[in-house]
DNA sequence: GAGCGAGCGTTTGTATACAAGGTAAAGTAC
DNA sequence: GTACTTTACCTTGTATACAAACGCTCGCTC
């Protein structure tokens, strides 16, 4: 693999599982050291997190990762509704039913057979299936794309707040309501299963890191 | 000014005024003689461009500029609606009245000061004022963002297909509903007129160009 | 004692040299 | 004549060396 794309790669994992908290800087020599590759590969990896968003320029030209604060969070999942319902407005359009049957099947069951990771980060990964599902018959490019960069600063909301056992139970019902609209190709229906799950989302969220206001 | 945000400038520009044609090859050595900078600042331009999709990687590994299809300026107006409703439902939410109350009077006299542009780009100039009003009011970094890259593709659809003066004239009624719904706080209105416009309008660019399908 | 200025050091920005990979073309064998 | 293989060139990928800009500190002056 290229080391750009390595560098790219580690960096952006270490800075969604926190590895790497806000404000910390990423000077080119040390980072480049650190993580072995030279400093050309390096800054070509920066460039593509600072596009993503997930790394900024601070003072004096020096990279550090993006901070992210309460105001961060509304405003990404303000991002989110606009970008989810529209894909969801269109994968009912699209949609191959067979695919979103099999998916309304594991949510009900509570399985996912290929997946073999451990049983506590089942309901994400079904969950994610569902996003790629979604992302996917939406068929769109551009879309996608801006899907894509959202869900990496999603990734890093999800690691700052965790759900109880009830939340995740109501998350499943809201996300088969979803997989149903879109099996019935009611585009309208199929948005509003989308908000509705997002705002019941976003509140759990909220409702679990008040302490600290900012971060 | 840097090298390498030269070269970005520069490639963009270039791609958005259809100076180079979707397809043309950007080869880093021919290329970087072109521009007067070095391989390594090209490089970082190149990787801003493919980020926001205005170039794409080729087979083997060539930077190519990315095509414009028909289905691609559909894919775009689907993204567009996403982002632009729910900016507009934001700035509706957040507006400052005096910025839109300018632009209201500047939409009903045809009058931009400030501008030096000629007197055809003027419509254009003032949709763009509202447009960057939008995405301020709206106040979110993130959707910001997404609208910024968007914005690239868009003004390269806008040169493939040109309005009429009625459009322009309805363009104009439109953008004034949107900027009424905006003042009156009315969010669902001001999603729904931004809707309308952008059907109008791509309905608009789709009826200028289809002697040449694909593009 | 405080504020301004100059100089040094560390940082990023750029260029170039080198390496590796992939593609195309040409030659040979079937 | 066609298909496959091999080789050579051209392209991109990486590393390093050099330059310039910024910040910080120390010293001088008011």
């Amino acid at each position: 693999m290229r080391a750009s794309e390595t560098a790219y790669q580690l960096l952006r994992d270490e800075i969604i599982q926190w590895k790497l908290e806000p404000g910390t800087p990423l000077g080119e020599v040390e980072t480049s050291l650190r993580l072995g590759v030279s400093r050309t590969p390096l800054r070509e990896a920066l460039s593509r997190l600072i596009a993503e968003g997930l790394v900024r320029t601070g003072p004096g030209r020096t990279a550090v990762v993006t901070s992210l604060s309460l105001r961060d969070i509304v405003e990404l999942f303000e991002l989110r509704e606009a970008l989810e319902t529209q894909a969801a407005r269109l994968a009912a359009r699209r949609r191959e039913p067979s695919v979103f049957e099999a998916l309304r099947a594991e949510f009900l069951t509570g399985s996912r057979d290929a997946s073999g990771a451990s049983a506590e980060d089942r309901p994400y990964d079904l969950a994610d299936a569902l996003d790629v599902a979604i992302d996917e018959a939406a068929g769109s490019v551009y879309l996608q794309g801006a899907l894509r960069d959202l869900r990496g600063h999603l990734a890093r909301v999800r690691r700052s707040a965790h759900s109880n056992a009830d939340r995740l139970a109501r998350a499943t019902s809201e996300h088969v309501l979803i997989v149903d609209a879109i099996l019935a190709q009611d585009e309208a229906l199929a948005a509003s299963a989308t908000s509705v799950h997002l705002h019941n989302s976003l509140a759990n969220i909220l409702a679990s890191l008040p302490p600290e206001a900012a971060r």
